[in-house]
DNA sequence: ACAATAAAAGACAAAAACATCCTTATTTAA
DNA sequence: TTAAATAAGGATGTTTTTGTCTTTTATTGT
């Protein structure tokens, strides 16, 4: 619905990295696939993308992995769904039109703008680091057993 | 973001038809598709499906084609929606785990579920025909010039 | 230095979504 | 009753998304 495939990996990813930030080592691909249930080479592509946009960091070698910063842990899920799915996702018409206008808006503009708006507000509304916490608190899960 | 293209191109045609509606011919794949800006074999799939899903009528033959009873015409969107994308769209998790739930909801579930109730308001809440007035009247396209 | 480790990168494969074309079935007007 | 019109159906093709496999590059502990 919302979300494609890769982007629902990354956001999962991006948030196990993220819940496991308090410790010194970094996360592996493998562990993090493991816990999000993701498949593994598919995945490393997403993250490899999320670190050359810098909403990741990753060391190569012996002990490396993917980490994130204390800033990047405080950069809104808007963030990464962008970097995944482009700018524009949010601003579209919902019924494929061209362009979104208020000057000749598709039948559904007014009510599907105002859920786009809501969409926004949700995605900016919540940072990485808020959805590790829920996490951790054992309030929130990456995966169903 | 939330509709399929085939999703797209089936609502705008199902308005389009019932924006016919007053009239007595039936409308043809060829003039729908000019109005809303399809793919015309495709779309005429996606007609297919509607049909054989009741949502449209149609009538092969000499000025046979598309339209749409009064019973159609009252359809709300989510009708449409969920004949073309499944109907369980409307109840999967957002970050993509195998159910959502409440017992164990991903990160995203508290925002995610309420916008999606805010969608399927908005679904069930416009009929076909109120899209297709909105058309007549000027006040919405299907296609931009 | 060297071997081991782990991410990055590139090539390839499978599946799904999107799209076209051709044939068939049905209807109607002449 | 026949020819034309029009939707239905089937086969096929293209593009995008999703996924795997292999090689390369960087890092580090020994
Ligand atoms: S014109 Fe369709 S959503 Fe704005
Ligand atoms: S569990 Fe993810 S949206 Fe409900």
């Amino acid at each position: 619905m919302l979300f494609s495939k890769t982007c629902e990996y990354g956001i999962r990813a991006a948030v196990y990295i993220a819940s496991q930030s308090d410790k010194t080592e970094k996360t592996g691909i493998e562990e993090i696939c493991e816990n999000i249930e993701a498949p593994r080479h598919f995945t490393a592509k997403i993250l490899q993308i999320l670190t050359r946009n810098h909403l990741l960091s990753s060391q190569k070698g012996v002990n490396g992995g993917f980490y994130m910063t204390a800033e990047q842990l405080q950069q809104p899920m808007i963030v990464l769904v962008e970097a995944i799915e482009g700018k524009e996702v949010l601003s579209k018409c919902g019924l494929g039109l061209k362009a979104c206008s208020e000057v000749e808006p598709c039948p559904l503009h007014n009510k599907y703008a105002s859920i786009r708006n809501n969409i926004k507000q949700m995605l900016s509304g919540v940072t990485i680091k808020d959805m590790a916490v829920s996490l951790q608190t054992g309030k929130a899960f990456l995966k169903i057993d």
